[in-house]
DNA sequence: GTCTATAGTTGGATAGAC
DNA sequence: GTCTATCCAACTATAGAC
């Protein structure tokens, strides 16, 4: 985090060779990380798909787990800016009026398909990152996830509550980690797993659905009117 | 898997010595790798959570590999089979007429809740092994899945087409996955993390939460009708 | 079937030259 | 800022006594 020293405010000049390494670090992490897990990437391995020496990473961020820490924070902090800035710009469009559910969704759930889709190389590597948060055990995970989505959380659940008054704060709250359950599941990269599903969906279909599962789940999570149970399926 | 000799057939005699060590190793396997992953829970920590020696995971399991593969599976398969049993029962109650959404859904997760439920110890423990199969990289794992859920997922698809028969086999499969989801995020122990979510809702209340969630995911995701994103939110 | 002892690797981290 | 060389702790797996 608070690396060696910080230069002074040149934005990438000639000499930007102290920060080369620190990227590659930070690129074969992510992907490292991604595939074989935090216990399961060793510092030897990675330094060496970064073409840097051993000490590399002692160096610029401390240890392996400030290695992790870092390469979590740099993709998932613009992620939920994005978020945030989204949700903002929803509700300064909409002035008194609650917004739109699945606009909430959108706001929420495209940026991290967005990020996803604009990388230029392997998308699996991004795709794994933001899923590790939620599995990888190290206590620093479980801090930055905190960190990381307190506020986040909350800013959606307000707007979720003026979308759908009718529901208690602990009912949107429950949904709403359902829906977060979605979308780690399909970061995850848990869609090629499965057979049924033939050619992959594009990004975008599957955000589509996305939106359209789980605005539907928190319409009717919880309702009491909705747990007639005996009536059968279709609908449609 | 294949154990060193399949006892006869006495069903805990007086000399079950023998698998004392090993049932206390799977427990030990149990809580441990689901705190701290695979890779992250040592032999040697393992061994001695058990009160064994070293050697006794290589005697019995062949390897670490191998006591993750039997750890997974102790408890998979019988959460499975009942699954199945469910759907079974149901499928034969019913007759010709398609099931009720929300029957086919319960049959699917509260298997997993039960067992939860009636694990006497912690059962923090029993939640995240599940959970483990969508995040550990291993292969054994990626393999176990395809072994443990495959004709599960068919035989699940097949009851939600004829419920939902106006939904194509792709959306269907997509918004089934979108379930698991929701299940593995639940059974990770993600809800305990957030705050807002104030006292810990019931394993009756989360489950009956997720099935009302799900059903309405299933019904609307995809459907060209549902995305009216226009308007707002409320309906209830 | 369980133990102790040990072989043989590999791990994260550091020292010090350049 | 990056390297090589090295420390030492920890790992999985095996051998062999009991």
């Amino acid at each position: 985090m608070s690396s060696p020293a910080a230069l002074p405010e040149a934005r990438e000049p000639a000499s930007e060779r102290g920060h080369e390494t620190r990227e590659r670090l930070l690129d074969a992490a992510e992907s490292l990380f991604a595939q074989r897990g935090f216990e399961g990437t060793s510092t030897r391995a990675l330094t060496r798909a970064a073409g840097a020496s051993l000490s590399a990473v002692n160096y610029h961020f401390g240890s392996k787990e400030g290695l992790l820490r870092a390469t979590l924070l740099r993709h998932l902090e613009p992620v939920n800016r994005l978020r945030l800035e989204r949700l903002a710009a929803l509700e300064e469009a909409a002035g008194d009026a609650p917004l739109a559910l699945e606009a909430i969704l959108e706001a929420f759930l495209e940026p991290a398909v967005e990020v996803l889709a604009s990388s230029q190389e392997a998308p699996e590597r991004y795709r794994q990152v933001a899923a590790r948060l939620y599995s990888d055990p190290p206590e620093v995970v479980s801090t930055l996830k905190r960190e990381l989505f307190g506020e986040l959380v909350g800013r959606y659940l307000d707007a979720l509550a003026r979308a759908l008054p009718s529901k208690s704060r602990e009912e949107l709250a429950l949904a709403f980690q359902f829906t977060v359950g979605v979308m780690v599941h399909v970061m995850g990269g848990h869609l090629e797993g499965s057979p049924e599903l033939g050619e992959a969906p594009t990004p975008a279909a599957v955000l589509d659905a996305m939106v359209a599962y789980a605005a539907a789940g928190l319409r009717a999570g919880g309702a009491p009117e909705s747990r007639t149970h005996a009536l059968a399926g279709d609908r449609s």
